[in-house]
DNA sequence: CGTGGCTTTGAAATGGGTCAAGATCCGTGG
DNA sequence: CCACGGATCTTGACCCATTTCAAAGCCACG
């Protein structure tokens, strides 16, 4: 079991297929708003106090519960502390489609600014918590320190050529591209958060991650089945280990 | 012909069929980058006039010209002023996905502030004219006016829910419901712009509107038929009317 | 240690893709 | 102003990747 500490940024590897910390310990954070709201790569550190001093109470959200949902008023953004959320846009007919899988470290609630409500559900896949960073305070902070205003400008952006590649993958690829898109994106991510390229749990459903990529549950699972049998992976139910790395990469 | 005005947001109604004005006309615009780049819908105009001071010379691009292209360097941000472009992302295969279709007063290039590169390419769809702004001077300001800052954030959030609903489009929407998805989308945005809700020539090729709503040409002017079979529009080539606004709503 | 949710797998059905042939549009040059 | 040629659009026929429907199995958790 790990212990309750927030995902370190150094370079030491290991897997997250431990269960998530306990989201109930702590009711402030310290550092981590830092480190991950407002840029996973450490960078510049003569404005962290300001930031921390002002931002960071914390949230545990448990796995199923609504981080925010559509429709919400706007008052905070956040950056997931640890664990994992889905964030979810609703058609009016009631069809859902997953929009994106945040990881610790990824901001929450950007899309909330425009129209001061939030336009989609933020779903928590385990039990998680996310620091909380009040948007007013923030902003009134992006007007004095330089580098906060560009490291929420460029989170913005980020993500936008998230969606923007996310919209290629739902445009342009076949079911196998996808998954292994999918696969690879979340290697990528883990790897950068110090965990293993290779290993990992991916805590969606086979329906959410069918919604992410815009196919059926039934698709992902004889998908991922005939990746295994190729090689390519192996996968226990949610447990992915990524044998062939560059197999995945040439589709 | 119009004249080489640039779009008014008063309530006026017309269509948008004559061809674009000049894009050869100016260097320098006054009021059109307030107005669209920082929110169409006017808003306080107390910092209207620094914004204006600031930023602001437009420069035009030709049917089939790129405004810039993934990789160049990120300098600036772009308002479209007159006529529509499209942005394209590119996968590695050199298969292409159009990401996006904009109109006059949307923005362009913010998602070229996460890498100091653009991430996209953007092409012209008609001859078209857009303002450019300096972000690194549109950065200054919006430390200076939380106005301006604001809009700023407001508009790249925006730019996140569009993206999302897209994913939305292309994740769980059948081709029938993409295309009308499509049609209501340009309809509801030229009729904010002070264009006919009923009435638009759709600059795209039937090959990027397949891109952008994940679907093959052929496709595109099956549905479309189909469409005008229906009763639901009036498609002529690129020339399209809306006839039953609310069947296309109801799928 | 049972029950409901999740996953896997199969078989059949189908929506949309592919390929191909014409028709139409439009910019260009004569 | 017209004729030409390439790009774009439409339509048909066939095909196949993915969905749909169905039936077990698995497992995680209370």
């Amino acid at each position: 079991m790990l212990t309750p500490n927030v995902v370190s940024h150094t370079t030491v590897r290991r897997s997250n297929l431990a269960t998530a910390p306990n989201p109930r310990t702590s009711a402030r954070c310290s550092s981590c708003a830092m480190r991950h709201l407002c840029m996973p790569q450490g960078l510049a550190t003569d404005d962290m106090p300001k930031l921390e001093a002002l931002i960071c109470s914390a949230r545990s959200v448990r796995r199923g519960e609504a981080l925010y949902r559509a429709g919400d008023p706007f008052d905070n953004l956040y950056a997931v502390r640890s664990g994992s959320l889905k964030t979810v846009m609703a058609h009016r007919d009631g069809r859902e489609q997953v929009t994106g899988l945040r990881l610790a470290g990824d901001p929450l609630g950007l899309d909330g600014i425009s129209t001061d409500t939030h336009s989609c559900t933020s779903i928590a896949l385990e039990d998680s918590s996310v620091c909380i960073v009040p948007y007013a305070a923030l902003k009134h902070m992006c007007r004095e320190s330089g580098t906060m205003q560009d490291r929420l400008h460029r989170l913005m952006s980020e993500q936008l050529i998230r969606e923007s590649s996310q919209m290629m993958v739902l445009g342009s690829l076949s079911a196998d591209e996808r998954v292994a898109a999918f696969l690879l994106d979340v290697s990528d991510r883990n790897g950068q958060r110090g965990y293993s390229h290779a290993e990992f749990n991916l805590r969606m459903t086979r329906e959410d991650m069918g919604s992410y990529l815009g196919m059926t549950l039934e698709t992902v699972s004889r998908t991922l089945s005939r990746f295994q049998k190729r090689g390519l992976i192996d996968a226990q139910g949610k447990l992915i280990r990524i044998i062939d790395l560059e197999g995945l990469r040439h589709l």
